[in-house]
DNA sequence: CTGTTAGCGCTTTCAG
DNA sequence: CTGAAAGCGCTAACAG
């Protein structure tokens, strides 16, 4: 049997109140009775049961999760992921909220922080557009005690506690590097589709790509980056042109959303199979062209995954413990049409 | 405050005991009684406290990993994996034990199963080699209540409760797809090189691999398949004879293990970089070969997960409950240069 | 500064 | 068949 605090409160002479003193470094012990207790908790081993500590003290965790409104595939799959840990909440110890604002909307953003410090969350998580005053609102919340995470979208600079998304740096790479080998020897030009570059993440994810493509693959042209707002109309125009002015294009890399729009523009120009299209985010839209082959390879991040780490840092960080960085890593996914996962109820 | 056993006894007007007895479906309560507790928690929407549960039980879970022995570098970080799950066991209420095997020795394996088998585990997981006497052995320890969970490579047709490993056919179609496009037009054969046909989990890649090549791309010529016993040396000699004997060789998908052995003679033949090389599992020296360029992708199974899922459907069999299959799946990770994780300390 | 005591939500004897 | 009471390992008042 594993000792208990009763054992160690025995070894140590002491009562089963100053073991947890000791235990959870609280003051108001003599640094000889807590070194007694602490050579106690070394000779036998002691590791605390945390869940009993939970149970004692009845602690919940009040989060506010801060996300972009909008017909976005990933965000409502992400604000999902997020019921679906609110469902869970009674087993976890959360009580969760979700506030919804504009997407690309810095004011917005910064209001909605404000808004949710006033209510006293453990912690926040928030899709970051990157501006002063979102940086600026995160700073007052974590002056109030409230801890702070990035998710999908980071706020480099800033004070958030840290950052629940992939290496969008890394992800760029990744389908540079796919796109430059799918096109082989093939002639013509990459276009390039953006959401936004006010979000971080877009950004990263071109500078990534950009800097494969120019160090393994310098003969291939790039084309000035286009960008759709995430918005699947106005992406679908945007490709429009792009298909009617380049008559010669080899390939698309779509670093944002709005990817209906991009098949929908492929597939009417007769052109989704001769040109290699490289998306973001397996969503349902997403999947059906990677299995007719208008997209050939998909870089995905799991939104479950994301959403689940938020949750557990933010309740280390409230607790005032640190993580362990590498695992909370978010990896990236690559999908072709080989490897998709069953799909879910 | 969510609902307590408490006020769920007296919402139906009987006793804690008798509470207990009904959620857990014990015998020894009247229908009408039992009615009347369930509409009481039903009516008051009470979801038991898991925690709370298992800290009064006390239950610990005594679990038995079988593993293969051998330098097989993903094999050891199986282990790894497994040593790291025995060092939450506290916390998991777990207690964890690992019997090691000669690799692809079905009798071997089944006579360890047998052996795990009189210490009365809650459960086993085993990589298993597939023959009738390892299913054999199977059997009887689900006969005695035992839980048998298939750990990397599976035992279809057995009476095992649970697979935790990939799919493997998945896994050679996405092998021959990144092949099959990594090579565009390039001329020459492919030569695939496995570790041994006793095992499911390579019949399984080479059955996806040769699917897609066939379906995708039919005009490329599959060398027969090459077993290097997952030893690196053996892999070695092999590699070098089929360098020698196809001259014109494009590329080579190495199912199996033993990479290191692919690695050196590749790139003692100075064909490193004219070969496309396919291969599984992130280990070291796998990894170094993706940097250099040596390897040009890896499809990896996170060994960490497939342990951790193992676990928690042994637990979940041992209790009489199912698990979410959808939950438990294990994703087939693609790693180019451009993607593979921080190293971990 | 330290100890006593009463729980957290659930399970488990042991009586009745 | 049902109930009362003790306790899992830990924490939190409240006394001393």
């Amino acid at each position: 049997m594993r000792p208990t605090v009763h054992d160690i409160a025995a070894e140590a002479g002491v009562s089963l109140a100053t073991v947890d003193r000791v235990l959870n470094n609280r003051p108001g012990v003599r640094s000889v009775t807590r070194d007694k207790v602490e050579r106690a908790i070394a000779a036998l081993g002691y590791v605390r049961d945390v869940a009993a500590a939970n149970l004692a003290k009845g602690r919940t965790y009040p989060l506010i999760f801060i996300l972009p409104a909008g017909e976005n595939s990933f965000m409502r799959g992400l604000e999902a992921e997020v019921r679906a840990a609110m469902a869970r909440s009674a087993a976890e110890r959360t009580d969760i909220t979700i506030l919804s604002v504009p997407a690309f909307d810095a004011p917005a953003l910064a209001a909605a922080l404000l808004d949710a410090r006033e209510q006293r969350p453990a912690g926040v998580a928030v899709v970051a557009v990157e501006a002063p005053e979102v940086a600026e609102a995160v700073k007052r919340l974590r002056e109030d005690g409230i801890a702070v995470v990035t998710l999908v979208s980071d706020l480099p600079g800033s004070e958030r506690d840290h950052f629940a998304g992939v290496d969008n740096i890394a992800a760029g790479r990744t389908a540079g590097s796919l796109m430059g080998r799918f096109l082989g020897g093939r002639e013509g030009p990459v276009a390039v589709l953006a959401g936004s570059m006010l979000v971080r993440d877009h950004c990263e994810r071109l500078e990534g790509f950009r800097a494969v493509m120019s160090e393994d693959f310098p003969g291939r042209r790039i084309l000035p980056v286009v960008e759709g707002q995430d918005n699947p109309a106005l992406v679908e125009t945007l490709v429009d042109t792009l298909l009617d002015k380049h008559r010669d294009l080899a390939g698309i890399y779509s670093l944002g959303a709005g990817n209906r729009g991009l098949v929908s523009a492929l597939e009417k120009a007769g052109r989704a199979k001769a040109i290699c299209a490289i998306a973001h985010e397996l969503t349902p839209h997403s999947r059906a062209a990677l299995v007719t082959g208008t997209i050939d390879a998909l870089l995905n991040q799991n939104a479950g995954h994301e959403v689940r780490s938020a949750i557990r840092v933010l309740k280390a960080k409230a607790d005032g413990l640190s993580v362990i960085a590498a695992q909370e890593r978010i990896r990236i996914d690559i999908f072709l049409k080989d490897n998709l996962p069953v799909e879910q109820a």
